[in-house]
DNA sequence: TTAAAAACATGATCTTAATCAACTGAAATG
DNA sequence: CATTTCAGTTGATTAAGATCATGTTTTTAA
């Protein structure tokens, strides 16, 4: 951990074309930057937001991963998002004025705090801050729907094919290595996220290892095979591939 | 089908505390109603939204009822909801102003139409009305995420009897009866909808009938013990009940 | 109005992933 | 640094729901 980090700046940000900023000009970016604060890290296990509470910011995620999830009316837990340097959490609440679920840190982690009256304000001023709100709540839509899509029509090894492709994916936008990354999230966590349990993802991890798709050590994951993976989260599988050629 | 609903106002509209006009005062709700066009009656399987094409304007179901779907790359549909009158469609264009899926009419339905470009003025010009619609997104994300936990953590009897409760509750906050409905979907896109076989809906319907909690009757569904429908539709059954008391 | 096509119901069998169990290794915590 | 708790792996067994098969009823369209 850097103790530069504390004084970046959202124009100097590596992950501001993902995050609010994207489409600001200089001067919304600059004012956009001025009500920005900076908060101290995070550690494994603390709670960013509270499932229920008022809302009061929405966060940037800065370094590190978060975990969003809802606790059903029995006490289980049912994880509903991994968040990413540059993803955006808090903005289920923008109706309700209520955070619909809670975030937790998944490792020592860093946010940027947006307060939500200067929210307010500076949405009503820059139209495009609002669009790109609003386009962050289009896609966590359209993400519920494709995973909609995975729970019902897609079994075990597709399922967590698609969890490994997605992560490739979302890690190489960062700038991160799509190659080789670590799982923040345990085992238990990632099934319950995809409707499985511990044993098969376990299991897979296994599998696919053996398979040679990916080389596992312990949370140290190395993408080997990307095509095959993505191909086989489809349900597009080798022989399948062949009849079509 | 009466010809007075060609011409019916959102002044006057029964399900107008559904819908767009949610908080809008006098003058604004007659700006809303002038914008709004009637459309005539769609037809079963009549295409409302075609998943792709250009956002051009947000639909309110007036009357009967829509499903909407995505298409998976193998060419699989997913519904991903239902929409009764008062619900609105589409909006799940509004960040890059192509639709997300697709929706078509279940049953002969009327839609009130409110065009892109008009809206957007609007709802510059009423933040009540930009609000609204941030409710609505905000609303579809929320669902999403319980979805997520119904189809990770409920059994087939879970799912299909939170889908009965819901539905029952739905027609009931629209002034239509809640212990008496049609389902205007058939067994294959509830479903579809559900992560369950046709078989398995129509064994499941058979059986809460024989359990006294429904009547069947074809299409027509009687709820006949809510109570004990919406408690197991949470798992919480019988005998665990008696155990908590 | 009637033929063809969907939708629905129900039984028999099979498959996938859950559950149960036992063990190993990693990492918090006093 | 020790010990206890948590995370992960692997095997054996089971159960829920899918799949397959067939008959019936309802809808749709010619």
């Amino acid at each position: 951990m850097n103790k530069m980090d504390f004084s970046i700046h959202c124009q100097s940000c590596s992950f501001s074309h993902l995050c609010l900023p994207v489409s600001l000009d200089e001067n919304e970016l600059q004012k956009l930057d001025e009500i920005i604060e900076r908060k101290k890290p995070l550690h494994k296990h603390d709670v960013l937001v509270e499932a229920q509470s008022k809302f009061k910011s929405l966060y940037a995620v800065r370094s590190g991963s978060f975990k969003s999830y809802i606790t059903t009316s029995d006490g289980q837990e049912q994880i509903v998002g991994f968040h990413l340097p540059g993803d955006l959490i808090g903005f289920d609440a923008l109706s309700t004025q209520h955070h619909q679920s809670s975030a937790t840190a998944l490792e020592t982690s860093m946010v940027c705090e947006v307060p939500y009256t200067t929210l307010e304000e500076m949405s009503e001023r820059f139209p495009k801050l609002r669009k790109q709100i609003m386009t962050c709540m289009s896609d966590d839509i359209k993400h519920g729907h494709e995973l909609m899509m995975l729970l019902n029509k897609r079994k075990a090894e597709e399922r967590l094919l698609y969890f490994l492709a997605q992560l490739s994916q979302r890690f190489s936008e960062r700038g991160f290595s799509d190659k080789q990354f670590n799982l923040s999230m345990t085992r238990n966590e990632i099934g319950n996220y995809l409707g499985l349990t511990v044993e098969t993802i376990s299991r897979l991890l296994t599998r696919f290892q053996k398979e040679n798709l990916i080389k596992v050590d312990g949370k140290l994951i190395e993408i080997i095979d990307f095509e095959t993976i993505y191909n086989r989260s489809q349900g597009l599988h080798n022989d399948l591939l062949i009849k079509m050629a």
